[in-house]
DNA sequence: ATATAATTTAACCAAATGGTTAACAAAAGT
DNA sequence: ACTTTTGTTAACCATTTGGTTAAATTATAT
């Protein structure tokens, strides 16, 4: 008794496993048998339908590296207040991320293998993130008064890795500090109002 | 002309290269014989010196990881003012790290890839971190009044964050934000000083 | 029904890869 | 001097792995 799932076509059951192997195991670390195995299906039929690792890869990373990237970009191009922004930065980040926690470590660290790849694969359609926006945003908010003097980078850096980093030590931080998957998420839901929270503090007047 | 470092023991030029070849591609992306051809010797006395590739990458990532947790290890037991703590942990970490940019990404990946081999083999011998008592540190600071009502796991997750994250996305930042080595590293300096002042900040009463 | 096209599989192949062996060279011990 | 141990190499081996092929099966069209 072969568990396929109903109402799956054969390259939706190839995609779905492709993402579970590669996520896990990385392009290097992944094998076309374990996507096949996964799959339940005969490993020639991985190639019949998407040529070789390299193609099926590419797929796997695009849609990862478009469901993290074009959520910066929104926050960064979009007409609000700087607090709001970064509320809503957060809560929809977060929403996006406890879903797929293994996403971020994923891109991260292919992105880290081969920088090049990525810049010329993920940016090559128009859609490269321009933080300029942004920082500038927070400059005209000091030179208001609004918030404290700090380098517009140094926070949108802070922003970027409270939001981002505890899934990518997900599994060192539930190890560490003896976390089960709902624990976890629970922390993570709590981050949305938390983060903005400690940020708005740190530079309001 | 072979470019043989002097005075290194072939013991020591192997390990050198297996570091430079394991933290870029991780341990399944590496190859013995690009182990071999860094350190410039011939593939077997890699497997004379360490028996398989297994073991040595054992060597090196407890090398790594010997170099990142301890820090933050100190940073719990010591006996310090909160806010002292706070600085210490941020300026001697990133002293750490901006040296080695890329050990947080590869630590992180490996515990992700196989957290069980992390827990048996990196905290087998007693150094198991243990942030029972920075958190209680913060919430008696909390009760005494001194800072803000805030869950004590948040803010550790928080110091961490802010501190780590940065060296795991550098290659991102570096080519989103176009940033050389250099200016990379300076901005890493800025976060020595820049991390605690936004913490306490955030914190302070 | 039957021809045609699309899908799926078992068997196979070549290259890559971790690891071994046997011979050789250098150092150290006697 | 020569024996033994240690270090080093080229050649080799077995397995893994990405990828191909040809045949079989299923679906689609006529």
């Amino acid at each position: 008794m072969v568990k396929r799932e109903k109402d799956q076509t054969t390259e939706e059951r190839i995609l779905k496993a492709a993402k579970q192997v590669f996520v896990r195991k990385g392009m290097a670390g992944a094998r076309m048998q374990d996507i096949a195995d996964e799959a339940g299906i005969n490993k020639a039929l991985v190639h019949y339908y998407f040529r070789n690792k390299e193609k099926l890869f590419g797929v796997i990373f695009m849609e990862a590296a478009n469901k993290l990237f074009p959520k910066i970009n929104e926050i960064f191009t979009a007409e609000l207040p700087l607090f709001e922004k970064i509320e809503r930065f957060c809560v929809e980040y977060i929403t996006v991320v406890i879903e797929n926690p293994y996403l971020p470590l994923f891109v991260l660290n292919e992105i880290n293998q081969d920088p090049e790849y990525f810049l010329q694969k993920v940016w090559s359609g128009r859609s490269r993130p321009q933080p300029e926006k942004f920082l500038q945003q927070i400059e005209r908010e000091i030179k208001k008064g609004t918030i404290k003097r700090i380098s517009p980078l140094q926070l949108l850096l802070n922003l970027i890795s409270l939001t981002i980093f505890p899934f990518v030590a997900k599994p060192m931080f539930q190890k560490n500090l003896g976390l089960d998957e709902l624990q976890f998420r629970s922390i993570m839901e709590q981050r949305k109002k938390e983060i903005p929270k400690f940020i708005i503090d740190a530079i309001k007047k």
